[in-house]
DNA sequence: AAGAGTTTCAACCGCAGTTCG
DNA sequence: ACGAACTGCGGTTGAAACTCT
């Protein structure tokens, strides 16, 4: 028998992806990512899993653009720690490292564009020069420190004047708890990250699938005396469409 | 209207640090 | 102590959306 490994799954997640990489991080919690891959029946990295996650499905995400205030933040922090993002993204809750990450990519770009432009009629253009990138951040944080017409600004008030609406995670998650009965893992109770405890964490894999095999999910057949046991794929369960 | 150029965002990759057996 | 597996981080890429000409 040749055992072909299947090629892992790439690009961008469906919502039945998302639906069922959400069940099984509610089931799991927030680690053994590719524990979770596994038994997700994704086929997915446990990578792929994880970044899904924090970047996109993690409760409590802030969505829209950022508030002139988060700019600030963001600039100040990385003329202070340079291009440590995770540890800027923990200063601005709701944002993920990676959103940072592009923010500042973009920002930069735009600043040295203008600077471009505008020192090209005075024949010095510094901002070829790398060095000058935290500088000129520096200089921009201070710029936007000093402006009065943001600094001002709550980032609520903000998303009313701007007509920006940044929707946070949760109101996914209650699209997911009143389509309860789609997803068979699901709790009826919006999430509570903390009540994942050690013992689940601990559960070992017979104890997984006892679990599962309540649920229906799981199929075991004895493939030539090796005893196996897969997940229905995600697209035999029936998710009703979350948002259009 | 359409094509080119630019921006935004999600996802992948490689590496380093941590944990576990 | 050591190696394998896992996790997190930062850099990079590419597709889609948007803007400009």
């Amino acid at each position: 028998m040749v055992m072909v490994k299947e090629e892992m799954r790439k690009g961008s997640w469906t919502e039945q992806e998302d639906l069922h990489l959400v069940c099984f991080v509610r089931l799991f919690g927030e680690r053994r990512w590719d524990f979770i891959a596994k038994v997700s029946g994704l086929n997915r990295t446990g990578k792929s899993c994880r970044l899904r996650w924090v970047n996109y499905l993690h409760p409590g995400l802030k969505r829209g653009r950022m508030t002139p205030q988060e700019k600030r933040l963001v600039l100040e922090l990385h003329s202070l720690w340079g291009n440590r993002w995770s540890r800027i993204a923990r200063k601005l809750p709701g944002r993920t490292d990676n959103e940072i990450k592009n923010y500042w990519r973009a920002h930069m770009r735009k600043t040295t564009k203008e600077r471009k432009r505008s020192s090209s009629s005075s024949r010095v253009d510094r901002s070829l020069d790398p060095t000058e990138l935290p500088l000129q951040a520096a200089a921009e944080a201070h710029d936007l420190r000093s402006s009065s017409a943001c600094s001002c600004l709550t980032a609520e008030e903000f998303e009313k004047e701007e007509g920006v609406s940044s929707y946070s995670m949760d109101q996914i998650w209650n699209e997911i708890a009143t389509s309860e009965d789609s997803c068979p893992f699901m709790p009826s109770s919006p999430p509570t990250w903390e009540c994942c405890s050690e013992a689940v964490w601990k559960i070992d894999d017979e104890e997984l699938r006892m679990l599962l095999q309540t649920d229906h999910l799981i199929s075991d057949h004895n493939d030539g005396g090796r005893e196996t046991c897969s997940l229905a794929q995600p697209d035999q369960y029936s998710f009703s469409p979350m948002c259009s």
